[in-house]
Formats: C-alpha cells, structure tokens, sequence
RNA sequence: GCCGGAAUGGCGGAAUUGGUAGACGCAGCGGACUCAAAAUCCGCCGCCUAAACAGCGUGCCGGUUCGAGUCCGGCUUCCGGCACCA
C-alpha cells in the first residue's frame, strides 16, 4: 500500500523535497579519491534581472547530467556563480539612477531564490561573483604577471566614438552606424589600450582541436576557421618616399600570380593613405568617409567596394613595372599588413574593384576555360593552374611556382614565404567603469607600471553612477590620483576596466576553491579540472571558449595548473523561441503582443487560420516564430510557469520537448501535457499496490517486461547520447506499459515502477524523491542504482522479419530466432507476400539484414 | 559579405551504423462518465481515395545503392557568430 496524497500537489512536495536535500548537504562535494569525479558545468548567468528560459534551459540540462552521473557512482561537482561585470547594469543605472553594484547584487539575490526553487542540485557553498574583489583581484593579479612577462601589452586599438556624447561606444549601442543616444554618425578612433598576446598561442590553440573528440565538430571547425592559418608569402614592393627607400609590405597566399598584380590596395587608416592624403583633397575626403560608420567587421564586409588613386607608385619585385597604389575600403587594416597586391584576372574581389574603376586585367594562370577572364566573374578564374604570361615562371604549377617566386624574392632580400594568421590579439581594455580595473599606474617618468602585488585588488568603488558621457572613474580624483610605486611621485591610476570575457575565461577553475585569499587557484582546483562536461549556448562558440582555452594555457604555463584543455566535453544548448505576434495601430505603430495574450482560432482539422488578442478580441498577424526577446514581447516567464506548475513540470517540458542541441520552441499547451504526464505519474504511485480488477495473463507480463526493458535499454543509449526528450518518452513508454497491466500488485509492477521513477528523476526529482519514499522503495532516491535491462526480460523466441521485395516494403515475417540464412531464404520464397508481389518473376538474389529485414530482389 | 548550422504530418519531435518514416506528446475529431461543465478514461488521426494490403510522401533539382530522412553534387529558405551584448 503507498502512502501518496490524493491529489498532485508540486507545490508541497517540491518544498519538501527541497528541504530534504537542504537539511542532507546533499549537493556538497569535496575532493573524494575514492570515487571518480565529474565535474558538471553551464554557462554562468549574466544577472540581468530575472532568470529567463534560456537559463532554465541550460541549468536544467546539466542538472539531468549531474543527477545521472551522481546516480551512476560519481563524485559530481555543479556549481553556480554570476558573471557580474557588464554594461547593462551601467544602462540601468542610467535609467534609474541606481548604482551599478546595487542593481546586480539585488539581480542576483532574486535569481538566486528562482535557481533555488527549480531545485538544481547545485553546491551553493562554492558561489562567486566576478565584481567581487575577492574573484577580480586574481584577473589583476594575472595581469600583471602576464604584463612582465609581455603577454599583455599595449598599443593603441580602433573603437566606435560618439562625437556628440564624446565618448566610446559598444558595438550594441551603434545602430546602422549611429550612436544610439545621440543619433549622431559614428567614427573610428585610435586609442592607447591593453592587449593579450592570444597570438602567441595560436598554433597551439589550433592543432589542439585535432585531440578535442569531445567537442562538437561544427565547433572546432568555427574556432579553425577563426583562428585562421593562412600558409603563403610576405613581401615588399619598394618605393621612395622623401628620398627614403621604403617597402609596402602585403601578404599572399597566392603568390603563383604575383606576375598578374596590377595595382596594389591599401586600408584607409594604413600610414601611406595618410601620407597621400596630406597633399590631396580629395583623398584626404575619401580616407575621412572611410572612417565614418563602425568596426563591426560584418557592416564593413557589406558595404560598397570602393576607392581611390593615391598617385603614389611602387615597384614591383620581380618585373620592375611601376604599380599604382590605391586605398580601398575592403583592404582590412587588422589582418596582416593593412596592404594587399591587386591580381584582378585571379582574385574575386580585386577583379570586381579592376572592372569599377578601369584597372588592367592581366591573367596569369590558364584555368578550366582557358587562358583569358571574359567578364562576368567565375569562380574557375580563380582555381590554381599553369603558370602563363609570367616569363620565367611559364609552365610551373602552384606549387612549384609559389617555391620559385619565395625564392626569388629571398634572393632580392625582399620577402619570404610566411603564415599569417586571422587571430588577432585580444584588446581587453573598456572605457567603462563597471568592470574590473586595469591595474596600472601611468607616471611622467617611470611609464605604466603595474600596480604591485600587495596593492592588488585595486577596489573598484561601487557606489558611482554613469551619466552617459564616459567612464565615471575620470572623475573621481580620489581613484585615479596616485603615487607611482616606482618612483614615488605623484601619478595617475589607469582607469579602463577589462573586457568582462576576461572574468569568464577562468571562473571554472575558481569554484573549486572559491575561499583561498592567498592564491588564485589550488590543489583542489587540479582535483576538479579539466570540466568534464561544458553545457552553454552555441552563440559562445567561438570566444568565450576560445578565451578560456588561451587563459587556460596561460595558467598552465605559470605552474599553476597542470590543465591544458579547460573542457573536455561540450554540449552546445539550442536556443529558445516562442511565437511572434503582432499589430500594426492605426496610427501605424507595428505592436508585438505576447503569446499568453492571444487566442488562436482552428479549422477542422485543428490548422491555425486565425489569431486575436484575448483581451478586445482585435486581430493580430502571426510572424512565426523567434528567438524570446524583450523588442518583440515574446517572452514567457519561468516564475508564473514555475508558480502555476511546479518546477517538475518546467523541467520535464524543456527537456521533453527538443533535443539539447536543437532550438526549443515554446508552447503553453505543451506545458499542460507535461503537467498531465506528472498528474498521471502521481496518480499511479498513489493508487500503487492495490490489486487491479484483472489478473494480469502470463503473456501479458511478459511483454509488459520485455516492453520495459527494451525501452529502459534505449533510454540508456540514448542517455550516453545526451539525447533525453527521448529519455522523457521512454518513461512515458514505461508508464502507458504499466497501466495497460491493470494490476499494480505484482512483481512486474513494483519492478516497473522502480525503473520508471529512477530514469525519471533526473528529470523530474522532486515527484520522484517523494514517490520513490512513499511507495518504500528507499529513504533518498539519490543514493539508488542507476537501473539496467535485464537481458532474461529482453530475450525473445521469435523475430519479425521486414519483407522488402525489389527494395519496397511489403511486408512482415515471423521467423525461429534459430533459422539460420537458407532457412530464411526457403521461408520467404514460400512466402505469400513473396507469391503476390513477385509473381512469375524470377528472383535475382536475397538481401538478409540479420534480425532485421529481408529483400527479395527481382 | 565571410564562417558554422538547420529543414520530416496541422504542431514539437522519433527513426543506434544506409534497413517497416511519423515512436512519444500537443492540437483536432468521435465516444464514455456527468443534470451540466471541468477533470479523467477509451477510440481515430501523413496525403490521395468511396475504400484499400494500390499509389504518393522527409525543403528543391540531380546522383550512388537491392534499399536513401540518413551518403555524394548543386540550389532555396531560416537560424547562430563576425572580435566592445553576454
């Protein structure tokens, strides 16, 4: 008999169960050599306010992993932090005007109450923000060991700058290359700024994907791509300035059809654009319109190719001719030399800038359809081939020409074959103030110098609020007035904050020692590392991952982990949409209209041919579905699902609804069909044991257990697989199974409900922590076996064959387990479906997919 | 523009390695219970068809194979990233 209320109440039973695990320290760990550890691991929240469906999505995920791998013998580490630092809560403060650290601390003590209701199995002893000192300290400390080291360095970087408000801008807070407040038309600047040299360790960043097999291909494939290894040649072209001998040096990769250069390019900020400029009006005009607009590379990638004559000349290495100079907007001053040569006959875009202003076109290589480049552009123009028209070179291939070509201008002293990289170093200085502060003091005579370890942390005052005209810290002399710790005169503090990505790129390896004031990480940090599974969005893909990659490496070479690859496995999180509705008012405002607000109308055959707002009944356009946002108000709220529901239930539909990696789309009707399942869950355990109005027949209990088992097999594949919506069904599966015995006194029953409860409490274990309790299971469903088949239950005396004849399905078959191949073959020739579908037809040969499926082909 | 993905019923999705396409659920339709409603339970549910064990069907075009949602080539549309949103 179970001990189970009437009526499903999440409410109570999630409090309790809560309670339980909080009395129990159930999710404290420590380092434990007797067990294997697993370290568990999402993407820490920005505090933005309240929890939003993306995070439950994501801590939901990686609770079912750890509640499993727990079950399965593990030692599991989950932890939970905020990643505290960032502009928005500047863009609140200016809103209302709350200092910045308040806003976030009050963020984040709400959402913790959210993450704690929805009973992630979370060590909260280990939780850290990254505006805390006692976190950020370490990013400074690093920083300048790194910074006497050279790993961080400084030189000056382009940023978006508002000329109106005379301040930087975000890349968010540039709209169609404007300023968001002041409307005004963003340029670029040059500003000083510190940089960490990622670049040092590109080629290791690169050839260690190779070895990643537990990140997703499509991953390591964009962090290849971004990373960039371009193998070719460096080279100058000379030319005189002022009587002085100079090089414009530009990188290739297909130094083949150097004979075909025509014309070279230059960016617009390159020095030989300003020197032009300065006796050209009309240069100086275009230089200037280049700066105009942003740095976001995809604006400038979209944007019209154009340029203009610099009147300068240079001269080409190998043949002599004089080759014009041109600046272009295409030209990209961040990636190599901020120079490329022009070969119009064999390169895309330098063909489309020949064609638009008139520059020669000269081919040099013969391609699949021939020897000239005929307008328009095809991409066989720019396929490798034999050398043509490029005298000495004639006749060679790619290869041997690009040998011959490096060797001839190492010979003339003037370049060499090269590999260039797309990787820039990462520039991580911010003038913003809610950040964490660089750590350097500027003196008149000393230079920057880092502000000494016993100094650390530099406190970042919390109590300043930004108006919107730059960094608050300038005015606050009593941060920024100093002494040099050189020198000892009077200096001034850096105030640029450090790029918040900077505080994600190491918070994994701090939870394993969150309270050590002496030191960055330790021993117990070596015990947890590497994250044995990362669970985060795919929008992180390439940088946050990249960064902590590098910083990683970093912190290995200064001994103070043995760690290279912070994670190990990674399952990238699809995102959450829900539909979009909207209506367009008469005064011809478009207004989104969120999904709780409209009710749909259906035909027949329940197709959606209608939608209109609950409250007044007007009608509203759907626009499909997106991604949840704020701007088009189709936000749904986990609090109200949680309140109306339960966690439970929130839980099961996230995780029953898509698979992990795919976008989840939201619906309210979903939701009430994972509550049913919870309603008939509970309704089972509290009529458990009862004997049923039917006695169960032999035959019937067994293929109630050979129903069970085969599914609780599949499920544990598809665990291994992280695949659990279909982990979700399977326990559906397994609860239909139960019901149709109509009996839940016997043996097969109470076995079938244990397995039932087991798979499903990851998912769901709050119901199950109660039901596993009161149907006597046990005390703490936590501490029980991660269940498996039983190969006797799954043991069967017959297979059904597929019949297939010529390739189409016709059919099914039964056959012994026994019969071997000419057994088979005499049954299905002997067959009826065999006689009807291949009459008179004489049979060619017979497919056998052993226990599967025969092909009778005619 | 460049890099990386995705596309299966009215909807979310399933199909382990190339082997019965549509598991499980939602919506819909029909029924039971009820004075009635809600809740619950039972049945039907890709298209075409009067019906079918016939034919068609996994975004589009083509190919490989006894057999293709799955592999190959070429498109279309949508989504993520592009270095200062996190």
């Amino acid at each position: 008999m179970s001990d189970v209320q009437e009526r499903y109440s999440p409410q109570s039973v999630e409090k309790e169960a809560q309670a339980y695990w909080d009395g129990t320290g159930s999710f404290r760990v420590t380092e434990d050599p007797a067990k294997p550890k697993y370290y568990c691991l999402s993407m820490f929240p920005y505090p933005s306010g309240k929890l939003h469906m993306g995070h439950v999505r994501n801590y939901t995920i990686g609770d079912v992993l750890t509640r499993y791998y727990r079950m399965r013998g593990y030692n599991v580490l989950q932890p939970m932090g905020w990643d505290a630092f960032g502009l928005p809560a500047e863009n609140a403060a200016m809103a209302n005007k709350v200092p910045p650290a308040k806003w976030t601390y009050d963020n984040i003590a709400y959402m913790r109450t959210q993450l704690k209701s929805l009973g992630f199995a979370i060590d909260w002893t280990r939780e850290l923000a990254t505006c805390s000192p006692s976190y950020y300290k370490w990013n400074q400390w690093l920083f300048v060991r790194l910074f006497k080291k050279g790993l961080a360095y400084k030189k000056t970087g382009v940023v978006n700058w508002d000329p109106v408000d005379q301040t930087v801008l975000a890349n968010e807070q540039v709209i169609d290359g404007k300023g968001w407040r002041t409307g005004a038309v963003v340029e670029k600047r040059e500003i000083p700024m510190y940089f960490l040299r990622i670049s040092a360790y590109a080629e290791e960043l690169l050839s260690a994907l190779d070895g990643m097999t537990g990140w997703p291909e499509q991953v390591k494939l964009m962090q290849k791509n971004w990373i960039g290894k371009s193998e070719g040649v460096r080279f100058g072209f000379p030319y005189e300035l002022n009587g002085e001998a100079k090089r414009l040096n530009v990188f290739t990769t297909r130094a083949d059809t150097i004979m075909g250069v025509t014309f070279c390019a230059v960016a617009a900020e390159h020095p030989l654009a300003a020197h032009a400029a300065q006796g050209n009006p009309a240069l100086a005009k275009f230089v200037d319109e280049c700066r105009q607009g942003a740095v976001i590379e995809a604006e400038m990638a979209q944007q019209e190719k154009k340029g203009m004559p610099t009147g300068l000349s240079v001269t080409h290495p190998l043949s002599g001719e004089q080759v014009p100079v041109w600046v272009g907007n295409y030209v990209l001053m961040s990636y190599g030399d901020g120079a490329v040569m022009g070969v119009p006959a064999h390169d895309e875009r330098d063909y489309e800038f020949a064609t638009k202003y008139g520059l020669p076109i000269k081919p040099v290589i013969r391609h699949a359809l021939g020897d000239t480049v005929p307008l328009p552009w095809k991409p066989e123009y720019a396929e490798y081939g034999t050398n043509i028209n490029s005298g000495k070179y004639d006749g060679l291939d790619f290869r041997a020409s690009v040998n011959a070509v490096a060797a001839d201008l190492k010979a003339k002293d003037l370049g060499a074959k090269h590999v260039q990289w797309r990787l820039r170093d990462w520039g991580i200085s911010r003038q913003r103030y809610w950040g964490c502060p660089v750590p350097i003091i500027h003196c008149k005579d000393c230079g920057d110098v880092p502000v000494p370890e016993e100094d650390l942390p530099v406190v970042l005052p919390e109590d300043l609020v930004p108006d919107g005209t730059g960094n608050p810290l300038n005015k606050l002399p009593s941060f920024y007035e100093c002494k040099c710790p050189a020198c000892g005169s009077p200096a001034r503090r850096e105030t640029d904050t450090m790029d918040t990505f900077v505080d994600s790129s190491w918070y994994f390896a701090r939870y394993a020692c969150p309270d050590n004031d002496k030191a960055m990480v330790d021993e117990r940090a070596q015990y947890w590392m590497a994250v044995d599974q990362y669970i985060g969005g795919i929008e992180h893909a390439i940088l946050h991952l990249l960064y902590s990659r590098f910083f990683m490496r970093v912190m290995r070479d200064e001994k103070m982990l043995e760690v290279t690859e912070p994670f190990t496995n990674l399952l990238t999180q699809g995102m959450v949409l829900a539909e979009l509705y909207y209506h367009d008012t008469p005064e011809g405002r478009r207004e989104w209209i969120n999904p709780a607000d409209v009710t749909v109308v259906r035909d027949q055959k329940g197709r959606v041919t209608s939608a209109k707002r609950a409250s007044d009944g007007a009608p509203v356009v759907s626009a499909g579905i997106g991604t949840m946002s704020k701007s088009k108000n189709n936000g749904v709220d986990p609090q109200a699902l949680i309140e109306k529901y339960g966690a439970d239930t929130a839980r099961f539909f996230i995780i029953f609804t898509s698979p992990p990696t795919q976008s989840l789309e939201w619906s309210d009707e979903g939701v009430e069909g994972s509550f049913r399942f919870l309603k008939r869950v509970w309704n089972y355990g509290a009529a458990f044991g009862k004997p049923g109005g039917k006695t169960p027949s032999p035959e019937l209990l067994k293929a109630t257990r050979f129903e069970i088992h085969s599914v609780l097999k599949q499920a544990n594949y598809d665990l291994g697989k992280h695949q659990f919506n279909t982990v979700a069904s399977a326990s559906m599966k397994i609860l239909n199974a139960l019901e149709k015995l109509q009996d839940s006194s016997c043996e097969e029953a109470r076995e079938g409900v244990s397995i039932l409860l087991r798979l499903l409490s990851p998912i769901t274990p709050h119901l199950c922590h109660h039901l596993w309790k009161a149907l006597g299971f046990g005390d703490d469903i936590l501490k029980a076996p991660w269940p498996e088949p039983d190969p006797k239950a799954l043991e069967q005396d017959e297979i059904d064959y597929v019949v297939q004849v010529g390739g189409k399905t016709r059919g099914s078959l039964k056959a012994p387990k026994s019969a071997d191949r000419p057994a088979l073959e005499a049954l299905v020739t002997a067959s009826s479906l065999v006689q009807k579908y291949a009459t008179g037809q004489a049979i060619r040969k017979i497919v056998i997919v052993p226990g599967r499926l025969i092909n009778v082909v005619v």
